[in-house]
DNA sequence: CCCACCTGCTTGCACGCCCTAGTATCTGGA
DNA sequence: TCCAGATACTAGGGCGTGCAAGCAGGTGGG
């Protein structure tokens, strides 16, 4: 970070005053959270997406693997992965392709429903789940830049926001 | 919310919990904040859309409105944009294309750096985003469905990591 | 002056998300 | 039994994001 960087302004904190200024009072603080939100995701993001590239994966994809090696039989109908991760059902189509052709997982029928489809963790897929969880928790998740009690005060707070917008 | 989804126990805490089973519990809880805050931003996310596609835009074009209506001049070069709004400078022209199809920004020639671009606001562009801005404080921005208190320490924390992460 | 280098922007490609069909399959009530 | 409606998945398209490459235009050291 530059003295130049350092110096400058936060642009959401710039937002808000412009948000006050223009009359928007009542909005201006919701408004920066949402933005600040949207930011802090953004790099988070990227954290990850250094770390998992090297191992040709994404977020999306890890997500997968890794609720698939926690189930208990490696295998999950599609739509029930999607439900659980709360994504739409065409993204869980699309992430299995990619994962199926890395051979990280493995496209089954169902044993009673010929129209459900059960994506199945490949030892690969196992493997390689490991060593991203190994990664991510040493590179990203052990060490946000914030400290602990801020980082129980997020998980507080979304918590609630998830819960309020009927998460769970 | 139905009763069954009440009932329901939150697949981040679940998450968690099998983050410190397998003997991750340094990493566990930023894990956890993490996946709740890109759950979050999806649940806001989906607001924002659902509040500007009757209005034919996207979050990402309105910031780009906004941003010009905040200037002096009502226009910007692209690339200021780019930085303002920590964007990479693809994204600002796909959106600015969709902008200027739609009407609402057009692009001027720099009066002195001939391979410089300015995105200037039209009036159309000017009334869509007053609009945008009415139903987004009404609609999303002032009731974000925590409490006050929450979206202060919501705002708090992500500036600190924003701040950590050297954003601003 | 000139040429190597830097900048600003655009294009092509890959990937992810979601939406809208469309097909195949299951299920429950007449 | 049979069919209307629900369910599971896939195909195709729009939009956003990022990387790499390319082109036009500025800029500074020799």
């Amino acid at each position: 970070m530059t003295i130049g960087k350092m110096l400058d302004t936060d642009p959401i904190g710039e937002a808000h005053r412009l948000w006050v200024k223009h009359g928007w009072s009542d909005a201006a603080d919701g408004m920066a959270a949402v933005t600040s939100l949207v930011r802090a995701q953004q790099i988070l993001m990227q954290r990850i997406d250094v770390v998992l590239r090297p191992l040709n994966l994404t977020f999306a994809r890890y997500e997968i693997l890794m609720l698939l090696g926690f189930s208990r039989s490696g295998a999950l109908p599609m739509t029930r992965m999607g439900s659980l991760l709360q994504v739409h059902p065409t993204s869980v189509t699309s992430a299995v392709d990619r994962l199926e052709a890395q051979g990280f997982v493995a496209r089954l029928p169902h044993p009673t429903d010929r129209r459900a489809v059960l994506a199945s963790i490949t030892d690969e897929g196992r493997s390689q789940s490991a060593t991203a969880t190994t990664a991510l928790n040493a590179q990203v998740f052990e060490n946000l830049g914030i400290t602990d009690n801020q980082v129980d005060q997020l998980r507080g707070v979304l918590r609630s926001l998830r819960a309020n917008a009927g998460d769970f």
